[in-house]
DNA sequence: CAACTTTCGACCACATTGGTCAATGAATTT
DNA sequence: AAATTCATTGACCAATGTGGTCGAAAGTTG
C-alpha cells in the first residue's frame, strides 16, 4: 500500500480510474483484474505488488472514495444555509466541481451503495455509515420550513424539489453522454439549471 | 420456438421470468444460460431445445417484452386526455397494473434500452423504435399547454412533473424492496401518490 | 411392441478467473 | 565495478465458468 502511494501520481490516478470504472460497472464479483491492468496500462504483476489481492484493492478504493467524497463534497456544503433550495443549489455546485476533478469516484460509490455485494470490514462500515449520515443531514438538518407554502405538505415539497434537481442532473448526464467533460462550457447548463431552481422556488415557496 | 410456445404456460412463465431477470441484471454478455436453467428448474438441454442459442433466446425476450409493454401499457393510455397530469396519473395506474401482471418485463426492457450491448435484427430494431416513439407521444402529444401557469416555462414544468412522478415511483420501489408484490395493499401508496399529484397540480397549473 | 417427443445432465473445447513467480532491467549502495 | 535492492513484466497455474452438444433415459402415442 505504501508502495502504491509513493508512486508517480499520474500513474496512481490511471490505476485508480481504471479500477474505479471496472468495479463501478461490473460490481465486485464480476470485475476483472485482467481488464483493470490492461486499461491501466500496467503488467498484471504490479497490481498484486501494490495490493495484496482483489478485495484489498476494492477496500482501498472504498476508503479512497469515502475520503474524497467527504472532503471535497459533503464537508464543504454550508449547513448553516437554512434555505433548502439555496443549500441544494450550493451542494450541486460543489458536487459538480468535485466530479470534474475526479469523474469516476461518484459512479463507483453509487454502485457500491446499491449493490453491496461484499461486506466491509468494520472500520470501513463505520465510515460508510458516517457518509450516509452526512448525506442525510445535508438534506434535512436545520432547514427553515417556514419558507415553504403553507398549503402543501413540507416533506412532500422537499421530495419534489429533490427529485426535480436529481432529475435534471440525470437528464443532463444523458444529454452529455460521450462528450468530454473537459473542454466543455458548462455555463449554459448552469443557466438552465438556475431556471429550474427559480421555478421550484416560485412553485413551492411562499411568495 | 413453436416448441416453446406450445408448452405448459406455467413452465413458460417460469423460464421467461428466469431469463428476463438474468438478462436484466447482468446484460446480454454477462448473463449465464447455466443460471437461467437452474433458476427456471429445467435441464440445460431444454433451453437449447426451445431456442437455438443464447442470442435467439435474447431476441425472443425482446420481442415478447415489446409486445407486452405495448399491448398492456402504452396502447392503453388515453391519448385524448389533454391534461398532462391526468394523463400521467392514468398512465401510472395502467403501468402499475401491467407491472403486477408481469414483474420483470419492465426491468428487462429498461436495461436493454440503456445498455444496448447487442444490435438487434432489423425487424426488432424497428419495433423498438416504435416503442420509443409511443413513449414520446405518451408524454408530449396533444397536451393542453394552457393549463399551466403563465409565469413558468411549460417545457420545464413538464419535466419537473415527470421527474416528480418518476422520483416517487423510484422512492417507493426502494421502500418496498424485498416485499412480495402480491399480498400487499397498495391503497395507502396510491393515496400518497395522489397527494403528490395534487401538489404538482397546485404548483404548476393555473389556479 | 415400436415410433416419436421431451427431458436431463454429463461432457466438450474454450475462455476467463484471481493470483504467482522466475526472469529482467533499473537504481542504488557498497 | 560489483553487489544488492527495487520495480516491472507477462507467461503460467489450477480452478471455475462459458455456450452448446449429445446419448440415453423417460414419457407419450399408436
Amino acid at each position: 500500500m505504501e508502495k502504491f502511494e509513493s508512486l508517480d501520481p499520474d500513474k496512481q490516478k490511471k490505476i485508480l480510474d481504471s479500477a474505479l470504472m471496472e468495479f463501478a460497472e461490473k460490481g465486485y464479483g464480476q470485475a476483472s483484474t485482467n481488464r483493470i491492468v490492461k486499461q491501466a496500462g500496467i503488467g498484471k504483476g504490479m497490481l498484486f505488488y501494490y495490493f495484496k489481492n482483489k478485495k484489498d484493492l476494492y477496500e482501498y478504493l472504498i476508503e479512497y472514495s469515502l475520503n474524497f467524497i467527504i472532503d471535497s463534497y459533503l464537508s464543504l456544503v454550508d449547513k448553516n444555509e437554512a434555505d433548502f433550495i439555496k443549500r441544494l443549489k450550493g451542494a450541486c455546485q460543489i458536487k459538480m466541481k468535485a466530479q470534474m476533478e475526479n469523474e469516476h469516484v461518484f459512479n463507483f460509490m453509487g454502485t457500491v451503495m446499491l449493490t453491496k455485494d461484499l461486506d466491509l470490514p468494520p472500520h470501513l462500515q463505520k465510515r460508510y455509515e458516517q457518509l450516509q449520515q452526512q448525506g442525510y443531514e445535508l438534506l434535512y438538518e436545520g432547514i427553515d420550513k417556514t419558507l415553504f407554502r403553507k398549503d402543501v405538505d413540507v416533506d412532500k415539497a422537499f421530495n419534489l424539489i429533490r427529485w426535480g434537481v436529481d432529475g435534471y442532473q440525470q437528464d443532463l448526464l444523458q444529454r452529455l453522454q460521450g462528450k468530454k467533460m473537459t473542454e466543455l462550457d458548462f455555463d449554459p447548463y448552469w443557466d438552465e439549471f438556475y431556471a429550474y431552481i427559480e421555478i421550484l422556488k416560485k412553485s413551492f415557496y411562499t411568495t
